[in-house]
RNA sequence: GCGCCCGUAGCUCAAUCGGAUAGAGCAUCGGCCUUCUAAGCCGAGGGUUGCAGGUUCGAUUCCUGCCGGGCGUACCA
């Protein structure tokens, strides 16, 4: 049930029986308290193509309205019509979102989405740039299987290419018990393998030929490239399993697994007429995309040296997704610098015909993270601040906080709260910002406790778990009445039934701080109906009313949070 | 040069097909713990939404032009 669909129906079929017909409601959530409930903004526009008065046509509309729901209806302003919900109504509404296991939430027609997120480069460790991708694609996840979505994460991380040749070249150098050493941290092992080819001309010269040999199939070569990136997707993995991310080694789509379709690709786009070879390299020209000067700008698809690009492997990538998988939907959630080679390999995969038009294809792209000079991250100095220590950093800090809160608990409550805490803060910090502004890493920031972060909601939850506790109250076996008549009462219970609206805002464009943002909202208000509305203390039938909302707001703090990847404790 | 993105309070960010008085957090100041966890609540100050026009009953939002910043723009990903 979906509170604003509700209304915006029955008011867009009062509009059209006035004589607004095709007119939008523009129903949204009231902007101030006195406005009521839900106000509907679509009348002025209507009038004025009727060229009617506002006021009068909104006389009509409410005339016409068919909504029971509604306690009463005013116009306002130039035109404007407020609605006020019936409490009696809310509450109804609210008992069977309570025993309602998508708490009120529809679920669309079923389709299947690719999720590609994450991708990190395996020939180094997972730094603080793919924090973003990670969080934010794994709450996509989360949130597309809720809603009953067939999802399939990918994770397209980069495991071939010329960067190997040092590597490779490096580890072939070093002993056994080096190796093993050498192998544990691979940011140090990236700079050595960097040192070691910018020291030795010899040693450079060496790496070349290993990039060559490995492409060749040579099995010393491929034997090598073997430890080498198992160790270094066990590092992905330990990360992932630290951030409760839910990506698994099943869900790895390397670049390297399309290594055979690479030709197969060439050769299609041949036979299609749109391959064209220009200076040595193999190339798809399309109108729209213009380079410098104005002159065309290829799609590389086989480079002169006939090496492979990314345009050819993702292309191979969107065939696979549509064509193996039945992809009705794929999101690429990638770094904002990669928009314009995405645009070109849907198009290019358009003009192939591996997209049609019934195919969503996407590319969700992301701020870039700067330094704290303004600067970009750039993925090969080789000073990028690892992603598992700013883990272990959001952990240690929370852990000094519970332990300063609550120096009572065990040590095994308090590892544990620190780890969901912490883990939670630093997802937090990138999912409630907009996905597409830049943004600066900074310690503090991203680590921050207080005000609109993780546990706040966190804390908002435990306070009502901790209700239940006191008033030795088993939630789930609650009867009773709810009963709506304070306003704080009134506003919990409204805001409770909007989940299904957040939910809804948050698919279209998969912006993630929309959640995120009626989940802050939802304890804000809870805080404050907290504050103002003794439960433990009230007399029984209010007290198992507020109780009951209680229990709803509990429900859907924990799945809220849950779909953003960010757990829930008893305590804190 | 061209293309895309961005510019909102001291700082970090919101603002749901254009809606009523542009909202939060942090920081600053003032209140609230013998009462369900003070990681909290209540209140105050803080704004020419980069600038100038235009469309509109109404513009942070749409259009044009400037200013400032970022990224991209043929063989790295």
């Amino acid at each position: 049930m979906n509170l604003k669909t509700t209304i915006d129906d029955a008011v867009t079929k009062a509009l059209r029986k006035a004589g607004a017909k095709g007119s939008p409601a523009v129903v949204k959530p009231a902007a101030r308290a006195e406005f009521g409930h839900y106000q509907a903004n679509g009348v002025m526009g209507a009038a004025k193509k009727l060229g009617m008065n506002p006021r009068e046509l909104a006389a009509r509309v409410i005339e016409s309205l068919d909504l029971p729901q509604a306690a009463s209806t005013e116009i306002a302003g130039p035109g404007f019509i407020n609605i006020h919900l019936d409490p009696a109504y809310l509450a109804e509404e609210l008992a069977r979102v309570r025993r309602d296991a998508m708490l009120g939430v529809a679920r669309p027609a079923r389709q299947t989405i690719v999720v590609d997120y994450s991708a990190p480069n395996l020939a180094k460790e997972m730094h603080i740039g793919h924090l973003r991708t990670t969080a934010i694609g794994d709450a996509i996840v989360r949130i597309s299987e809720f809603l009953g979505h067939n999802v399939i994460r990918v994770n397209h991380v980069g495991d071939w290419g010329a960067q190997f040749g040092r590597l490779l070249a490096y580890l072939d150098e070093l002993d056994a018990v080096d190796t093993t050493t050498e192998l544990k941290d691979l940011e140090k092992f990236y700079q050595h393998a960097s040192a070691r080819a910018s020291a030795d001309p010899a040693f450079a010269a060496r790496a070349r030929e290993y990039v060559v040999r490995l492409q060749g199939g040579d099995a010393r070569c491929l034997a090598l490239w073997q430890t080498f990136i198992e160790t270094s997707i066990n590092h992905c993995q330990a990360v992932y399993d630290k951030m409760d991310i839910t990506l698994t080694r099943a869900d790895l789509a390397p670049e390297s697994s399309y290594n055979d379709k690479l030709p197969v690709l060439i050769e299609d786009l041949r036979q299609k007429g749109i391959l064209v070879e220009s200076d040595g390299a193999l190339c798809v020209f399309l109108d729209e995309f213009k380079g410098k000067d104005g002159k065309p700008l290829p799609a590389i698809i086989r480079k002169s040296d006939g090496g492979y690009p990314y345009m050819a492997t993702d292309l191979a990538a969107v065939q696979h997704r549509t064509q193996t998988l039945h992809a009705d939907k794929a999101l690429y959630v990638v770094g904002a610098p990669q928009t314009l080679h995405f645009q070109q390999v849907f198009a290019v995969a358009r003009a192939a015909g591996y997209l049609d038009e019934k195919t969503d294809f996407r590319h969700l792209p992301f701020g870039n993270i700067l330094r704290p000079d303004g600067k970009m991250f750039k993925t090969r100095e080789g000073a990028d601040v690892k992603l598992s220590d700013v883990a272990d950093e959001a952990v240690t800090r929370a852990r000094e906080l519970v332990a300063a809160k609550n120096p009572d608990l065990s040590d095994s409550d308090k590892d544990e709260i620190s780890r969901v805490v912490g883990i939670g803060a630093m997802k937090y910090a990138e999912l409630s910002k907009n996905r597409t502004t830049d943004y600066i890493f900074d310690w503090n920031t991203m680590l921050s406790f207080e005000g609109n972060t993780a546990p706040y909601l966190q804390y908002a939850y435990t306070r009502i778990r901790s209700v239940f506790k006191r008033a030795g109250v088993d939630a789930d076996s609650l009867e009773g009445d709810i009963t709506l008549t304070h306003e704080n009462e009134i506003a919990l219970a409204m805001k409770l039934l909007q989940f299904p609206e957040a939910l809804e805002a948050v698919t279209e464009d998969y912006q993630s701080n929309v959640l995120c943002g009626y989940l802050y909202e939802l304890s804000g208000i809870f805080m404050a109906f907290y504050e103002q509305c003794p439960i433990l203390k009230a007399d029984d039938a209010t007290r198992t009313s507020r109780l009951l909302l209680c229990d709803v707001a509990a429900k859907i703090l924990k799945q809220g949070l849950g779909l953003l990847g960010i757990s829930t404790v008893e305590q804190m």
